[in-house]
DNA sequence: CGAGCAAACTCTATAGGGAA
DNA sequence: TTCCCTATAGAGTTTGCTCG
């Protein structure tokens, strides 16, 4: 049985081979059939889903061509790891722990969560769960403060105060798929900033700063100083930052998408924290596909009838802006006929949408 | 004058030390 | 020997200070 990381990365190879923007969904099941010699009808939902990923403009660029990017010399080692054979994709095996059992060695991680370019096979995007944990945090980061801190930031805040210059210099580590390059989803505010639902934070930071250059929201007598447009203003509550306070910031849109491990550090968090409420940043089962609602799909104008939650927030979310339906002033969105026939409201705060667009999306029996 | 560094801030993998 | 805990590096940003 071929697995979905092996038919994205199909997917992606035939796209490449072709053009991407003329390619129809047919078509690509079709080639992607024929490369894997496999049935793959049953999975048109997905390679669609796929093929969106990739041609979504300006933020899923397609990995150039191995060559080419071979050539320019790789900026980021692990953006190549999925054109190489398999065999060389599985990093060389470190050292057994003293236990004796071989530590589990890094796994390459593309930037992109949709496309499984991981192996062993990832998780799938919990796009629920980014909007669960997303609402746990606003909560968390409303509280008073002197209430112990859920998620423990104070730990990792002691920490790096800590002196620096008493450490004897140790080699340096290279950037792996975890640490900065975790994946963490974000928070429907910010994924019309950054234009995804779930990146590193690294490259939020990076698409964060993108879009403040794009639209010259640096005061020009202070450039650490950010003038808040209404976009960032629902992200940030402020009409102005610094970019120092604004990482902090950030910290509130970024949601953690993982289970909780039991690392010496997080079991450190936990002593600290409600256990109940990390559970809610468990992943739901909905990351994968799900059905649709007559209403929805006739708001999208397609005949789809399955779709990631993230990828229909995106799409949502895509309308408004296309509208000009949010009402920044009061962080709402103001429902034209369209939406009001949706979601049955003339307006909705925007930390309601992905609650409303919940009814819309079944999981799959 | 140019280069290098520190500044704030985030989270997590991991090295290394100490305790059991 | 194994487990637990602590400290650190790492990306990203701009400005200002220090040093050669």
């Amino acid at each position: 049985m071929v697995s979905d990381q092996e038919i994205a990365s199909c997917v992606e190879s035939v796209l490449r081979q072709s053009d991407p923007a003329a390619a129809s969904l047919p078509d690509v099941v079709r080639q992607v059939e024929a490369k894997l010699g496999l049935d793959l009808s049953h999975k048109a939902a997905f390679i669609r889903d796929q093929i969106e990923l990739l041609l979504r403009p300006s933020v899923h660029p397609l990995p150039p061509h191995p060559q080419s990017q071979a050539a320019a010399g790789p900026h980021n080692p692990y953006i190549l790891l999925h054109h190489l054979p398999l065999q060389q994709q599985i990093p060389p095996p470190k050292p057994t722990s003293s236990a004796g059992v071989a530590a589990p060695a890094p796994f390459p991680q593309h930037h992109h969560p949709g496309i499984a370019f991981q192996y062993p096979p990832p998780p799938p995007l919990p796009a629920a769960a980014v909007v669960a944990a997303y609402h746990l945090q606003q909560q968390l980061h409303q509280a008073p403060q002197g209430v112990p801190a859920a998620v423990g930031l104070a730990p990792v805040t002691v920490a790096m105060a800590a002196p620096k210059e008493s450490a004897p210099p140790r080699a340096k580590r290279k950037g792996g798929p975890g640490g900065l390059n975790k994946v963490c989803g974000v928070s429907p505010e910010l994924q019309p900033i950054v234009g995804e639902a779930a990146m590193s934070r690294t490259q939020i930071v990076k698409q964060l700063w993108a879009y403040i250059r794009k639209n010259n929201l640096q005061d020009p007598n202070n450039k650490r100083k950010i003038i808040c447009n209404d976009e960032l203003r629902r992200v940030f509550e402020t009409d102005s930052t610094d970019m120092f306070k604004m990482n902090k910031l950030l910290s509130k849109h970024i949601i953690p998408l993982d289970y909780p491990k039991d690392t010496g550090a997080e079991s450190k968090k936990l002593k600290a924290a409600d256990v109940s409420a990390t559970e809610i940043t468990k992943p739901d089962s909905d990351e994968y596909p799900m059905v649709i609602s007559d209403s929805l799909a006739k708001f999208f104008g397609r005949e789809e009838r399955e779709i990631l939650k993230s990828v229909a927030l995106s799409r949502v979310w895509d309308y408004i802006k296309a509208n000009q339906l949010e009402d920044s002033a009061n962080s709402s969105i103001l429902c034209d006929p369209k939406l009001q026939e949706l979601f049955g409201c003339e307006s909705l705060p925007v930390s309601g949408i992905s609650d409303l667009l919940a009814n819309h999306l079944l999981k799959k029996s």
